[in-house]
Parts: C-alpha cells; structure tokens; sequence
DNA sequence: ATGTTC
C-alpha cells in the first residue's frame, strides 16, 4: 500500500496521511488492500459511523474537515440586505457604483459605509467607496494603486514668475511617467522608506525592493499627474497669507511594487473565500488576525509610506531645481486601510478613492487637469466615515470618453483655461471627469475649502492617443 | 493602477 492508492480517495494531505497509516496498519494484520481501499472510502462517504471502529483517526479527522468548511461556509454568507450607509451627491453617482457598495454592505464583516459623490464603477469596492469592516481587511477594499495619493507644495514666488516653457522644462527634466518606468540608475535618489526592515521580513517584499528602489521618484499611467499650477488663499490660512501663489501639485501611488502587493494579497484572499458569493467575489477579505491578513497589512503599510515617498522626491526634485523651499505642504493618501475607532470598537476603514477627512485633518481633492485642485480641512463627519471625495469622479469610462470625445475638443477646453498639456490621452479629458464644483458643493458638510489650486501646466502620461 | 496576469 502506498501513496499512490490512497491519492486516488481524493482526500487533502492531512487526511490522506491518516489514511496511509491506518492503511498500512491493516495490511500488517492481513486484511487485503481491496477491503482496505473499499473501507477508506466507507469512511470517507460517512464518518461519523466509523468513529468507534480502526478508522477513528481518520473519521475524527474528516468529520472534523466537513464542520469547518461549513463554518466557513455559514462565516462567508452575504447577509440578506446591506446594512444603511450614507451617499452623498446622490444625482451624481451612478447606479452601478451604488450596487456594488449594497453587496459590499452585505458582507458579514462590514459594520459601516459610505459612498462619495466622486462614486463610479471599480472592481470590488466601487471608487469613492468608504468601508469598515472587523477584523478583516480587503485587498480590492483598497485597491490595485496602494497609498496611491496627492501632495500640494505652496511656493513663495508669484506664478507669473516662473514662464510656461520654464516649467515644461522642468517637468520633463524631473519627472518620468509610465508603467514599467523608473528613473535611470544615475538619477536615483536614496530614501528613508527603502531602509524599511519590513522589505526584508517577506519573500514578496523582497524580491520587490529593487523595483522600489528604480521607481520611488515616478508617477504612473493613467489619472497621475504632476502639474505646475496657481494657488489662491481667499483668507489666510496655515501660516499663509491671503493671495496667489505658485504651487506644485502631484498625484501618485506606489507604482509596480504596490500592483505586484495588490495582485498577491487578492489572489490569496479569493482562494480562502472559494465558498463567497460570486457577487462579492472580488470583495474577498482576509482575517487580521490571520498570518495572510497580518502580511497584507505590513505590505499595505510599507506601500502607503513608499508612495508618499515618492511624492516627496517628485517635489524635493521640482523644489532643488527651482531653489526654493515650500511655504506649505499638504498631503494625503486616497486609497488605503486605516485602524480606526468606530461604534465603540477598533474597525479597519477601508478608503479606495476616497480622502480622510477627520476634524481638522487637511486634504487634497483634485478636479481634472484643466480643473482647479481643493485644499480641504476635514470636519469628522460621522455619517461619511470622516471622509471625502478623492476627485472628481469619472463621468465618462475610458472607453466611452475616447469615442465621445475629439483632440479639438479637448484642446479649445484646454485653451480656454489657459492650460498646457504634457502627455495625457482623451480618456482623461476634462469632459470624462464630473464637474468638480457640483462634486464639492454634495460635499460640504464633510469638507471645508480652504485654498483653489488652477492647473497651469501639466504632465501626464502619453498613454496611446496624445491630444 | 500595472510592463504584458499561474
């Protein structure tokens, strides 16, 4: 009797290998391996009637296997209607966006949400989508971009001080875009973050570190941007005078390494969920107190810090050329999971598109890149999860936005605004993007606007269709 | 969102 006989009952490696033994022990007394074989899978069928007899080990085992995928079974199950949640700009958020946050509301591990008025269609959790949740964390809660986020540095100079062709020149020379792009070995600069014990603390984050390392300093594809623009302060604010200032502002996440930590960790999460409901499939979470939960949480952290890294260098690296250290700097992340204190205990609120915005807390909310950016003070809303808009929310998908849209279109919106363009494709026009102001009046009582930041000139990615 | 998805 070996292995290759008991493989053929179909049983997982633990009890296969009771199986073997007991097996093995029956051969010795002298029982034939037909009766053997045709009793492993007697057991196996019921067994519960073989708890008494030579094949306990094994029906103890195997009984205790069938109670805890139904444990797990009855632990994964939707509840029948989701929990209330708040939305704001209701005639803003499409429908689609709100049926995804009812399944997300439905998970058994939700205990409160809310849904943004930048709100549009993503894969799990919608964009603009606020969730806490106990003791689980979901990958698809937070996102593919990790601790993707924004950074404002306000300037002492006046705009009109630094030309057009100045800044075009600066953002070519001091910013790369681009998946799979990195800043040439020569150029790279040190930080703090890469010095993280944590990268060496999981295979996944080591074998990702020298990535990190080529791309800390680099903005991504699609809606990232860095842009060169003018800040206006109507009432003096954070140790600021009223009036206009030159002001940088980028957007960024954790490029490569953070997709490769997403890609991982949801991968996992759907493989221990087999038995969720398709609908919230991509919902999938993993325990915190699980060791897989635990090693998303450090890669999720370290990606969070890695991202606002690299925007500190895209603005150490403007700051140095133009000589000038900022007056103000403002940042903040969009997509991430924070440990927060909610209906008298400690849940996980996941943000994917969505900027914090407790008492107090400052923020960056972005309109599109012929739009103006908000600096925003939180104001700790309970019903909105002390929370806000990230942007302005597509209103257009990409697809939809490339057929609706021509270059000329989008070029008279640009020249109107007195904007110019670096890179950038159709699919993130101006006309894709909700308007920003009906995005910020839907959101007042979770906000308050503090500054006005008019892109000037902006660099983005080529992607395919250059306007 | 990412360099091409076991």
């Amino acid at each position: 009797m070996n292995g290759k006989h008991i493989s053929k009952l179909g049983l997982n490696p633990k009890a296969a290998a009771l199986a073997l033994n007991v097996a093995r022990r029956q051969e010795d007394l002298g029982t034939s391996r037909r009766d053997i074989l045709d009793a492993l899978s007697q057991v196996k069928a019921d067994p519960e009637a073989y708890l008494e007899s030579d094949y306990a080990e094994l029906a103890r085992e195997l009984l205790a296997q069938t109670c805890s995928q139904v444990q797990r079974q009855a632990g994964s199950a939707l509840r029948p209607a989701p929990l209330p949640y708040a939305e704001f700009g209701s005639a803003l958020i499409e429908p689609g966006a709100r049926s995804q946050m009812d399944v997300a509301m439905r998970l058994p591990v939700a205990r409160a949400g809310a849904l943004m008025p930048d709100a549009h269609v993503g894969y799990g959790l919608p964009i603009g989508g606020v969730l806490a949740a106990e003791n689980a964390v979901i990958p698809y809660g937070v996102g593919v971009d990790i601790g993707c986020s924004m950074q404002l540095s306000v300037f002492g100079t006046r705009p009109e001080q630094l030309p057009t062709a100045e800044a075009l020149s600066l953002l070519r020379r001091h910013t790369r875009f681009g998946a799979g792009v990195g800043f040439e070995r020569r150029e790279r600069l040190d930080h703090p973050v890469l010095d993280d014990p944590a990268w060496s603390e999981q295979p996944l984050l080591r074998h990702l570190h020298d990535k990190a390392a080529e791309q800390i300093g680099t903005s991504g594809s699609g809606n990232h941007f860095v842009e060169f623009g003018t800040f206006t302060l109507q009432a003096p604010e954070e140790g600021l005078e009223t009036g206009t200032y030159l002001a940088l502002l980028s957007h960024s996440g954790s490029r490569g390494f953070g997709a490769q930590v997403a890609g991982h960790f949801t991968k996992l999460a759907e493989q221990r969920h087999a038995a969720l409901d398709p609908a919230a499939r991509k919902l999938a979470w993993l325990p915190l107190d699980s060791d897989e939960g635990a090693a998303y949480w450090q890669a999720m952290t370290l990606a969070g810090h890695y991202a606002l890294a690299n925007h500190q260098q895209i603005h150490a690296r403007i700051s140095r050329a133009l000589n000038e250290a900022p007056l103000l700097s403002v940042r903040n992340s969009h997509n991430l999971a924070w440990k927060e204190p909610l209906e008298d205990s400690e849940l996980i609120v996941h943000r994917k598109g969505a900027t914090p915005a407790a008492a107090g807390q400052l923020g960056l909310i972005p309109g599109s890149m012929a739009d103006p950016a908000y600096l925003v003070r939180g104001r700790g809303y309970a019903p909105a999860l002390a929370s806000a808009s990230h942007g302005a929310g597509r209103q257009l998908g990409r697809n939809a936005a490339r057929a609706a849209l021509s270059k000329t279109e989008v070029a008279d919106y640009l020249a109107q605004r007195g904007v110019t363009l670096l890179g950038g494709g159709i699919d993130e026009a101006p006309q894709a993007y909700k308007r920003i102001e009906d995005v910020m009046a839907a959101q007042s009582d979770l906000v308050d606007v503090l500054g006005e930041f008019m892109p000037k000139v902006v660099r983005m990615d080529s992607g395919g269709q250059d306007i």
